[in-house]
RNA sequence: GCCGCGUUGGUCAAGGGGUUAAGACGCCUCCCUUUCACGGAGGAAUCACGGGUUCGAAUCCCGUACGUGGUACCA
């Protein structure tokens, strides 16, 4: 077999979501389990939809997630240009070869006619008539007009489409690498447009066209590819490239987690979780999406989590890692229908990888989400509270949740929780234990676990009467790692002082 | 409407003629913990339906239902 070749070709139209993400992961996985090349190739053919901006956000998800491609519009390779805007003269050049050989035809209908086709045609059991061996006699084209007329509207330069013409009564077969063979009668499909009138290819001519000559060997996409499937493989049949045809493979969906239909951005708006990789703001109506990125996700586990929605190696094995991947990676064990999206699985997938970092790398991590509450705190103090409450925590923003007492005295106070068992005894307690503290050896939460603890039994008071109190009065709330351990990391004033706060306030 | 694809607990899923139908997330109970999590031990919950084929079907075949995608000068 040849080298492997499997592309990645995304439209630079907006953010990319976890459906993209995946289809490029596994394209990824698949080439590097072969020792092949992965080449990102840039779909830019829809000026009208082309958002300025969205292909470096596609690049910066992409070398996020570790996916870096082997040749790209940036990285260059032997088959540049990796944009389609900037190979048009290919799509041009074998659109006419298609023309000059009879397979595919030219076709002056505007807008307007199309759509008269359309109405005239439509009838309760046909919805939707399409242009086809049925319809095309009757519209303005090669096939219909003649030699003198066509020749008439090219030369005064006639807007025009090249389309494909389908043959009848053929089936076409399609041996999928997920799914085995799928036939399509041609009689049911459309004359796709191949060449559009601004002489932009279609996404049918271009995929073909760039797939020969970047000599891609392998080609998966999303699901709602194939019932355009017969018209790719007609094409490379009419080019006469059929014997270098690449192997097929549509990937299933993934769906709304409730509901019906695709994952799409509003679900994650309406569901409250990311639906794209990265924060994606859209220059156009200024919308920002949230991404996994920003939301406190690790590369490692976001690349885990769609690895296996829709994979997985047969064994009991769940959290791999990229190495893991692309060696278990196998294109036939990819399963066959459309998965639905958990988020609070996605969740524990993060947590996973959370308690796999050591504290430092963590801290470092974790850095960002903690300066963006306005806090600046030391390595030293970041690193500790890293390691005292990464394991409650399942997201980097988490962090901030679970620990930001350690860095600022909480806002609110619930007092609620102890007011109604409050008594003066109580007040009188943690009075003297302040008065007190200085006796404290060491400022280590061991001593100042004994020490409190010793003051408790001079004044005949339980453990359960007032560490729930000073939990309160140090954290804010009943969350939290041990108390005196919080006592160590905020330090002996810091801590008398919330004291006395809340004392104050009862 | 037509065409394609799919369907194992709530979710992700293993299993592809004989299994007590794995495992994970979530949920529930208990333990740990004088907080909340984490962790540990248990538990509830599944082969869409109807016909075949077969000694035997979640597994193979046909049909139905449901879901989903396509039916654009979008990808």
């Amino acid at each position: 077999m040849d080298r492997v070749r499997v592309r990645f070709a995304p439209s630079p139209t907006g953010g990319l979501h976890l459906g993209g993400v995946r289809t490029v992961l596994y394209n990824y996985l698949f080439a590097k389990h072969h020792g092949g090349d992965f080449i990102l190739r840039i779909e830019d053919t829809d000026q009208k939809r082309f958002v300025e901006g969205a292909e470096e956000y596609i690049m910066k998800c992409l070398d996020w997630c570790g996916l870096e491609p082997d040749e790209s519009p940036a990285k260059g390779g032997p088959y540049a240009p990796y944009r389609q805007s900037e190979r048009k003269h290919y799509y041009y050049q074998y659109a006419q070869q298609l023309v000059d050989e009879g397979c595919a035809y030219y076709a002056f209908d505007t807008p307007e006619e199309l759509e008269g086709m359309r109405s005239r045609f439509k009838t309760d059991s046909n919805p939707s008539p399409q242009y086809d061996h049925f319809t095309r006699m009757s519209m303005r084209n090669s096939l219909s007009l003649s030699q003198e007329e066509v020749q008439e509207l090219l030369g005064k330069g006639t807007p025009h489409v090249i389309r494909l013409r389908m043959p009848q009564n053929t089936v076409v077969k399609l041996d999928d690498m997920i799914r085995g063979e799928v036939s399509f009668d041609t009689s049911l499909v459309d004359d796709k447009v191949l060449l559009k009138a601004d002489g932009m290819p279609t996404y049918h001519l271009a995929v073909v066209v760039d797939d020969y000559l970047m000599k891609v060997t392998h080609a998966f996409r999303g699901e709602e590819w194939l019932p355009s499937a017969p018209v790719h493989i007609l094409l490379w049949k009419y080019l006469g490239w059929e014997a270098e045809m690449p192997r097929w493979a549509h990937l299933p969906l993934i769906l709304k987690p409730d509901g019906h239909g695709k994952l799409s951005k509003r679900d994650g708006e309406r569901l409250g979780f990311p639906v794209f990789a990265m924060d994606w703001k859209d220059p156009k109506t200024g919308e920002t999406t949230t991404g996994f990125k920003e939301r406190g996700f690790l590369p490692e586990a976001f690349v885990n989590i769609l690895a296996v929605l829709g994979w997985n190696d047969g064994t009991e094995q769940e959290v791999f890692t990229m190495e893991e991947l692309i060696h278990k990676f196998s294109i036939d064990r990819v399963h066959k229908g459309g998965a639905k999206f958990d988020y609070e699985k996605a969740k524990w997938f993060n947590h996973q990888y959370i308690q796999q970092k050591s504290d430092a790398e963590l801290a470092a991590l974790v850095r960002p989400f903690i300066t963006s509450h306005d806090v600046n705190p030391n390595a030293d103090l970041l690193i500790k509270v890293v390691a005292l409450i990464k394991e409650r925590c399942h997201l980097l923003t988490d962090f901030w949740e679970q620990g930001n007492f350690f860095f600022v005295a909480p806002e609110h106070v619930d007092l609620s929780a102890i007011a109604g068992k409050w008594s003066p005894e109580k007040t009188a307690f943690f009075e003297n234990w302040l008065d007190a503290t200085d006796a404290i050896g060491e400022w280590k939460h061991d001593q100042i676990e004994a020490h409190f603890n010793e003051h408790l039994a001079q004044k005949g008071l339980k453990k359960g009467d007032v560490l729930l109190p000073l939990r309160i009065m140090l954290v804010g709330g009943k969350f939290g790692p041990g108390v005196f351990d919080i006592a160590e990391l905020i330090g002996m004033d810091e801590m008398k002082e919330r004291i006395r706060k809340v004392l104050t306030a009862l």
